[in-house]
DNA sequence: CACTTGACCTGTCCGC
DNA sequence: TGCGGACAGGTCAAGT
């Protein structure tokens, strides 16, 4: 699922949410919720209070005040969806959602002093969770490797350049999945990036010109920028940490909008595979 | 080494 | 309505 924006939402609404709360007590499943849970990993959690809740590309942080953090990546499916015993009224349409949970998508349960819930929900089990000490994040291989955040405003045109000459050889909607390149971007947000800059995904890298990479940053800012304000987009499974989805897909210009008219020239969109990926081009707008 | 492809899972949709 | 296959927002390991 989850791309930066997705991510970026429910980070923010678990910072409005659970900051300042209590464990209580913890479940979780199988292994594939919570990897490397140690057999103790209740001893770590229960009792410690969230003071924090960071984002690092697609990656989300709760820092615990007893200087460990949970890490968790919700890969495809992955939803990390908040339930307060008073937060809804009766009839409210996220009443059956509230009622519905756990469900047995439902892989790690976090359970706080004042009866609210987290719950860690993914469909696939691709996602997962790990708790490590907060000052060993920096260190990770992840953290060592992933490239600079879109958003950043010391982020530069010419630094997207430079990482994106690091895959010369490689098509320019791959490069842009690559998180070493820049963190953060997916399926979603690298076709409507690239149809924003009229730049075809199939494209090498290495035959991009200055001017097209300045054009593709600032789309894919543009792109951003929006996602996040529309609290993303929601596909399938995406919820935000109150459960709710999404409304980016409301202003998608390309993606999954094959069969329809360009936004921009009315030429039908095509669906195509780059990178092993569904994409999505105006085949006029977007020419190899 | 750089790059591409399959695998990881479950659920859904589409064509026969 | 049933069944097989393709596909789904991400990332690795394995293969070329």
């Amino acid at each position: 699922m989850p791309e930066l924006p997705e991510v970026e939402t429910v980070r923010r609404g678990l910072s409005q949410l659970i900051i300042g709360k209590e464990i209580k007590s913890e479940n979780h499943d199988t292994e594939k919720g919570f990897p490397n849970a140690p057999d103790d990993v209740k001893h770590f959690l229960i009792g410690a209070s969230i003071i924090e809740v960071r984002r690092r590309a697609k990656v989300l942080m709760i820092d615990l005040s007893t200087g460990y953090s949970l890490l968790i990546h919700l890969k495809m499916t992955g939803q990390l969806v908040f339930v307060g015993e008073t937060r809804f009224g009766a009839g409210h349409p996220n009443d059956s959602l509230v009622n519905e949970l756990p469900d047995k998508s439902t892989r790690v349960t976090l359970s706080f002093e004042d009866g609210s819930k987290l719950f860690f929900n993914d469909q696939r089990k691709f996602g997962w969770m790990k708790l490590l000490p907060t000052i060993e994040i920096p260190n990770i291989s992840f953290m060592q490797k992933v490239g600079p955040e879109p958003l950043s405003s010391d982020f530069m045109p010419n630094d997207f350049i430079q990482r994106l000459a690091r895959r010369p050889k490689t098509n320019i909607k791959a490069a842009l999945l690559d998180q070493s390149v820049v963190a953060g971007i997916g399926n979603i947000y690298a076709d409507e990036s690239l149809w924003g800059a009229k730049i075809h995904p199939k494209r090498l890298v290495s035959s991009l010109t200055e001017d097209e990479m300045k054009v593709l940053y600032t789309e894919m800012r543009v792109v951003m920028n929006l996602a996040v304000e529309k609290g993303g987009s929601s596909n399938h499974t995406y919820v935000n940490a109150e459960g709710k989805k999404g409304s980016y897909m409301d202003f998608a210009r390309v993606f999954r909008r094959e069969g329809l008219a360009c936004p921009r020239c009315g030429t039908t969109i095509e669906k195509l595979r780059v990178a092993g990926r569904g994409t999505h081009i105006c085949p006029f707008c977007q020419t190899i």
